[in-house]
DNA sequence: CGCTATGTTGATCCATATCAATAAGTGTGG
DNA sequence: CCACACTTATTGATATGGATCAACATAGCG
């Protein structure tokens, strides 16, 4: 791959702590790719031969069950995916596609293990990396299992205002279909989940979210920290 | 601890493989409690202090938000749980009740961080353990979005029947309460989905599951690989 | 042996899905 | 640049899965 990303990927708490000679024998193996949108790059089911960074553009993770689909999360730079399936050389649980063009680099799984055996910054990174994931879905399953969906969309939106700096105003930078499923219903439900909150100062017009009164919003939301928070 | 233990832990794919030092270090800073049924062993929230290991008994994993409950996992032994808290050193995101009489190994969070650091072979089987776990959760998610309560328990019950061996006739070994909340439904709504069953040839009578129709169950459940199997 | 928790069943209610129609974008090719 | 096609978003009408409420049965358990 072209050594011009190379800062970047070096920069993800993936990669930072790791020895430079190890750094670059993962670089050295691995590749660039550019997609148009909408291209499907995995398949649940594949197997996974390589380990996704994210450099730039967005992808939806989903997945699909007797003829149902589902989106599960969205990527954005500069991230890693899939790196549990790489990690125990399994098939990919989830499918990915590109949402927006997208620059995506490649490294073989197998140099990601073989990598991990000798690197213990590298291995510490992974595990902690992991963690992070694995926590991060135990909070979907209890945002999915314990709340409604008007309960669902209010500390979505609570979540993406904080992401975005706090302000009253932001964009809500998803489809509003793809946005629906993540969350679990269907696109009709999410129009009248939207009006359901004007009553609480919501207002979202096209993309953009306006949280009128936050005190009143997060009294019927109530956020929590073992959900909600990004981090921990 | 008791000496006695030491063996059927060292047994775990996360024990096995370490060093012998650093096993005895591990098991030198930790000791065995018993617990009666129905305790809280830990609340979400709590700061993850020792990473806890079933040596006999079960313990259930659950969460609660806003007056509402739900279960998320049973702990059999020998297992170990809330691997991630005690990685990242966050609080825990599920609390933890024993639902029978207990025997739980406890070993300080740090003494697992500090032997992380110092042995890449438990620091593998940490990886190897998380990244299942995390995979688990996904195949969770997929479950509860994708498939209706039925479906939940047409394949939940396809799942234990090969967990038991495969034969026709098993035992549920959960209180349907719980089942119910752990399939994500009321337990009204099992009752009734229990006899939504039936014309698929599945009988549930107190905890005795027959399933006389092996093909037309499964024809009505469509398990996936990618949902159902508990390996890979 | 009764007490309490669990499970079942029925009646009803409510949230959400589905179906249908329309409106509003968005992109494409002429 | 516009017209057309196509996808997405919204709204309304209706259906339905699942929750809730209530009554009763049952089973553990002290």
């Amino acid at each position: 791959m072209p050594e011009s990303h190379y800062p970047d990927i070096r920069e993800l708490h993936l990669f930072r702590e790791m020895e430079h000679d190890h750094f670059m024998e993962l670089m050295r193996g691995s590749y660039v790719q550019n997609f148009p949108p909408q291209i499907e790059l995995i398949e649940e089911g594949d197997p996974s031969d390589f380990l996704h960074i994210i450099l730039s553009g967005k992808v939806d993770l989903f997945s699909r069950w007797n003829g149902r689909e589902t989106s599960i999360a969205t990527v954005r730079p500069i991230s890693t995916f899939i790196l549990a399936a790489t990690i125990r050389d399994a098939p990919y649980l989830m499918s990915a596609r590109t949402l927006e063009k997208c620059r995506i680099a490649l490294i073989p799984s197998q140099d990601v293990r073989a990598v991990f055996d000798k690197d213990a910054h590298f291995a510490r990174a992974i595990v902690t990396e992991l963690a992070q994931c694995y926590r991060a879905v135990i909070k979907n399953t209890k945002d999915l299992k314990l709340r409604t969906s008007l309960e669902r969309l209010a500390n979505y939106l609570l979540r993406l205002q904080k992401r975005n700096g706090g302000a009253g105003t932001f964009e809500l930078e998803t489809e509003k279909r793809r946005l629906a499923s993540f969350l679990g219903m269907t696109p009709e439900n999410l129009s009248r989940a939207i009006k359901g909150l004007q009553p609480y100062g919501v207002k979202i017009d096209g993309s953009t979210v306006t949280i009128r009164d936050q005190a009143d919003l997060e009294r019927f939301a109530k956020p929590s920290r073992l959900i909600d928070d990004f981090a921990a």
